[in-house]
DNA sequence: TCCATATTTCAACGATTATTGAAATATTGA
DNA sequence: TCAATATTTCAATAATCGTTGAAATATGGA
């Protein structure tokens, strides 16, 4: 991934309604969901959601196909992963294990509970 | 993580110059490096770059520390994985597994070679 | 064909952004 | 203290961004 595409993607991510739009596509998985679905959802103007899609779109972030009437809106999920190992690209040098145990760690799903506790 | 935090932090990364000296801290490693280093090997304005050392610390990004004459910035690497870890979260509803093998999985280092071949 | 639904296009507006140049501040060593 | 180095602050400017409202386009069903 080129710092060009990497930027275009991060400023399609970085405003509150895309990236609401997109952790929802995120979340609905491969099949995606119609354009309609995803502005009730995040009650959004039609117009004002087709401009981020859009954005989304032109960054790759996501697909959009019809089905009748309806617009399907889905992540591309190959895109979102690349970005992610752009970010964390040559982390500490290219050797992780010389940095402190967790820092280069790809991201770790957490699931925090109410408080952390030190082990 | 809240879609403010994050919206600020890929606000931060959103650029050219400043997902450069971001990206040049992540290989840098836990020690970070001299505004000045930052500077002559990115060919950017010392204000410039305090501009934009500012986005990525108020993002909370990166840390600053005092030593001698310089300043030394380091990138917080548990905010870059809340940070990919809040974008891929509940992916596929949560059921990763539902999905195509790859597509929730989180970044995979990829090494590319000059081309891929379908496997 | 006519109507309703679903989404997109277009123009306009105020708000935010990145860069520049000049000047200020902090630290070190002579 | 004085000069040199390293970085920050401040003001100004052009460019880009998100939202709104009104109108257009596409599809499906009566």
């Amino acid at each position: 991934m080129e710092t060009i595409d990497a930027v275009t993607a991060l400023a399609a991510l970085a405003q509150d309604n895309r990236l609401d739009v997109f952790r929802l596509l995120v979340q609905a998985g491969p099949d995606g969901l119609p354009a309609g679905s995803v502005a009730h959802e995040l009650g959004l103007a039609p117009n004002t959601l087709t401009f981020h899609f859009d954005r989304l779109r032109q960054a790759g972030l996501v697909t959009v196909r019809r089905d009748g009437r309806s617009m399907i809106y889905a992540a591309r999920f190959e895109v979102m992963t690349d970005l992610l190992g752009f970010l964390t690209d040559n982390c500490c040098g290219g050797k992780p294990e010389l940095c402190a145990p967790t820092v280069c760690k790809p991201a770790t799903k957490t699931k925090p509970k109410t408080r952390e506790t030190a082990p």
